[in-house]
DNA sequence: TGTAATTCCGACAGAATCGGTCGTATACTA
DNA sequence: TAGTATACGACCGATTCTGTCGGAATTACA
């Protein structure tokens, strides 16, 4: 399926919609969440996430919320998708130090490896700005294609 | 996470194996299995969902198996991949025809159909030649952890 | 000072997915 | 006919994901 999780989907999109008012301070969780429709509590728990990796900023108390750390050019969809769903590797069986218990044989996983680099790349050229404006499809196909060129 | 199921790792791999074994008219399932440490059941219903998207051919009966349906070039991930773990999007809620019941809030979807494109095109630039010729030095096992931080 | 709004944090339950097994039917070969 | 192998469906345990609940700490404001 190689998808993203519902949390990071829900992360990108509470830093889109941040970065789409950067007028006001701050907004509150529930803010972002009755905007989109999503559970309040849950989202909640993806902005302190983020908080946590230095994506947002909160503030709590009244007209407390949270707000970018810094400009939306400056985060990646990579950050946020790392900072929720914790760091993705195509290949399955890489549980940290011991590379694979089966065999030697996961030789498979060099080349994919080189794939999960490409896919990190890519996620790294996307910037919540580049959410936040997506009528403006001349950046990204610039980036997108230069990256595909790029492997093999 | 954004990684591979083990299926999908497991059809990999045991197509390259078979690639890796042109002189063999057919290898069973059992034979894939016991190289690789997999469970020989698991991996006869990978391959039999290999056979029926055509990348396989198989035979029953003694001295059966399984045989590539192609030329390994012509053969690529992405074909293994879809075939197992079935059409991927990087966006959780593309719930085929519907876009998004929510609201029509999810507009990082379309930056991200472009990350989804991108990962697809490199994933279909690999072929299962590509992962059978991969000439692996002693010691590459532990190169995975590099790639591993790399990522970070 | 008190109250409301808000972040923060841990625990937990329901649902979905995944990995793997079992049993059986079918096809082929010798 | 016996043995080997694919084909296929049902099922189960484990893990992960999504979402909820309850409570504690922090802050603004009346």
């Amino acid at each position: 399926m190689l998808k993203l999780t519902k949390k990071a989907d829900y992360g990108l999109m509470a830093l889109k919609y941040l970065a789409e008012h950067p007028e006001t301070v701050a907004l509150s969780a529930k803010d972002v969440a009755d905007a989109y429709g999503i559970p309040a509590q849950l989202l909640a728990k993806i902005l302190q996430l983020l908080t946590k990796h230095g994506l947002l900023r909160s503030h709590a108390g009244m007209n407390g919320g949270y707000a970018l750390a810094r400009d939306a050019r400056e985060i990646s969809a990579y950050e946020v998708i790392h900072a929720i769903d914790g760091p993705f590797f195509i290949t399955s069986c890489t549980k940290g130090t011991k590379s694979c218990e089966l065999t030697p044989s996961c030789t498979i996983k060099e080349p994919l490896a080189r794939v999960n680099e490409t896919i990190a790349g890519v996620l790294k050229s996307i910037s919540i700005q580049d959410l936040a404006e997506h009528e403006h499809p001349a950046g990204r196909a610039r980036e997108t294609q230069g990256l595909v060129e790029l492997t093999l």
